[in-house]
RNA sequence: GGCGGGGUAGCAAAGUGGUUAUGCAGCGGCCUGCAAAGCCGUCUACGCCGGUUCGAUUCCGACCCCCGCCUCCA
């Protein structure tokens, strides 16, 4: 039975789709103006996950994740590169998909852009307007209207009342109250812009998680997601405008994950103390990337350090050390009264425990080495790719990926020949030497029943 | 000021009212020509102070410190 933590009751509840056997799930993706850093990673991962455990939980998963492709920075920096938006956004996009192929993301069941949901969210607002919610000031610009919507806060825990409105921020005259906020901007010259009954405009941001996930999953579905920190005002603002359009319940679940933090303080650009995946996969395998996003809980504060992606690294290894060199039967599917699955299973019910998860893969790897035990390995292989890990040859992570270019498999080959004649002779002095050269370049050495293997340290 | 999340051994990170988390690193041993990998063993814990309890890291209260949100942000 999965349990999951709702930040709308900060607590655990037990999930109980509105739909028998479905999962409706929305999270909130990207806004595409400039490459994915290690934050946008985090989130990717940790719902690629539970995408992953809903799927193997036996569920019918619908999961939109959107793209946010018109906004404020997406025009500034187009502007400043002097290209049109659509094209940084198109750039921008293929970066995204290959970062997210290289942490090993299963694609969404849709991925729907805000361009493409124009109309709709020009419904929403009219609707919104109909309903009091909201209203067309004198300079363009729509707003809503936070005060006449009753459960404004009530996911963020925030009371119109105690917040601090403009404390940093001037407040914008045309509206009624400080906090209402913005759906639907009247341009400026040279801006992209959509017709409106309000003029020639654009969405405000909020608007358009609104009008996409009721378009692919209703005005009522089941989980909602994003990071932290869209908890509010975005998430917030998305409860307003669909619950005040429709007039009931608009998500069961709210997930947030936690954020990667460096050096102690939030990762952001004008700090500088910022990662983008690219820069990392400069030095790690993806995969890597992956397997220190998933030893953390979702929601733990995760800091950021030259040494943890090492670990990593040395962690995965000797998982995937564990299944080398066996012949691991087909898989026959999981047998979840096997009790290191039905471990596995508990701590993944337990909104979803990947940490704990982790652990047993350990401990299994522990089991495979001591008796090579192909029908473990097989079980650890089958519970890891639940968690999008070790689905490839071990080889190819041992010896693949990043250090390629020190020195390449062939010239590797090529030593542990010469090495293993000067082994035959005896000459030690001679092979040591050899290894030490290999050592020197990144390649760790392993000789077994008379055969030598190799990897990169 | 309001709201929220944390402080676990050298590092990372789960968890629990009493029984080994786990990984990395270290140390000793086995194995090895020597290593590596693996195996066996092993050392460092639960911010501080009270309370409840036979017993608390784990429940309750106070305190200290760190971080996040209240503006765009995964």
């Amino acid at each position: 039975m999965l349990s999951l933590y709702n930040t709308l009751t900060r607590q655990k509840e037990v999930f109980q789709p509105i739909e028998p056997g479905k999962v409706r799930m929305y999270v909130c993706g990207m806004t595409v103006y400039d490459l994915c850093h290690i934050g946008h990673a985090r989130m990717l991962a940790a719902f690629d996950v539970i995408y992953r455990w809903m799927q193997a939980s036996g569920y019918d998963v619908t999961y939109v994740r959107n793209i946010t492709d018109i906004d404020d920075k997406i025009i500034k920096r187009a502007a400043e590169r002097g290209i049109l938006p659509q094209e940084l956004v198109e750039g921008t996009i293929a970066d995204m998909h290959q970062d997210a192929a290289a942490l090993g993301l299963l694609p969404p069941t849709f991925e729907p852009r805000a361009t493409q949901h124009v109309a709709g969210m020009i419904a929403m607002i009219e609707q919104l307007i109909a309903n009091n919610k909201a209203y067309a000031a004198a300079n363009g610009d729509v707003y809503y209207a936070v005060r006449e919507f009753e459960g404004y806060g009530k996911l963020s825990g925030k009371k119109l009342d105690d917040m601090r409105a403009g404390e940093r921020i001037e407040v914008d005259p045309f509206k009624r109250d400080p906090m209402d906020f913005v759906l639907w901007k009247a341009a400026k010259p040279g801006e992209p812009s959509w017709t409106s009954p309000w003029g020639e405009g654009r969405p405000g941001w909020h608007i358009e998680c609104s009008v996409m996930s009721c378009f692919h999953l209703g005005e009522h579905f089941d989980i909602h997601g994003g990071g932290e920190d869209l908890q509010f005002p975005h998430h917030e603002n998305e409860i307003a405008q669909s619950e005040g359009a429709h007039g009931h319940q608009y998500v069961n679940y709210w997930l947030h994950n936690g954020f990667i933090n460096v050096d102690g303080t939030k990762m952001s650009k004008s700090l500088g103390n910022f990662f983008t995946i690219r820069d990392v996969l400069q030095h790690f395998d993806g995969e890597v990337v992956r397997f220190f996003i998933v030893r953390s809980h979702y929601r733990s504060p995760v800091n950021f350090t030259d040494g943890i992606l090492h670990d990593a690294r040395q962690g995965l290894t000797r998982l995937y050390t564990a299944l080398r060199d066996l012949d691991l039967p087909a898989s026959a599917g999981i047998d979840w009264n096997q009790p290191y699955a039905a471990r596995f299973k508990a701590a993944m019910d337990d909104d979803f425990n990947t940490s704990e998860a982790v652990a047993v893969l350990f401990e299994l790897a522990g089991e495979v080495n001591k008796n090579k035990d192909a029908v473990l390995a097989r079980l650890m292989k089958d519970l890891a790719g639940l968690l999008g890990l070790l689905q490839r040859e071990p080889e190819a992570f041992l010896q693949g990926g990043v250090g390629e270019e020190a020195i390449s498999a062939e010239a590797i080959d090529a030593l542990i020949v010469a090495r293993r004649d000067a082994r035959a002779a005896r000459n030690w002095a001679e092979s040591d030497r050899i290894r030490d050269e290999l050592t020197a370049k990144g390649i760790v050495l392993e000789d077994s029943a008379g055969t030598t293997t190799w990897r990169r340290a």
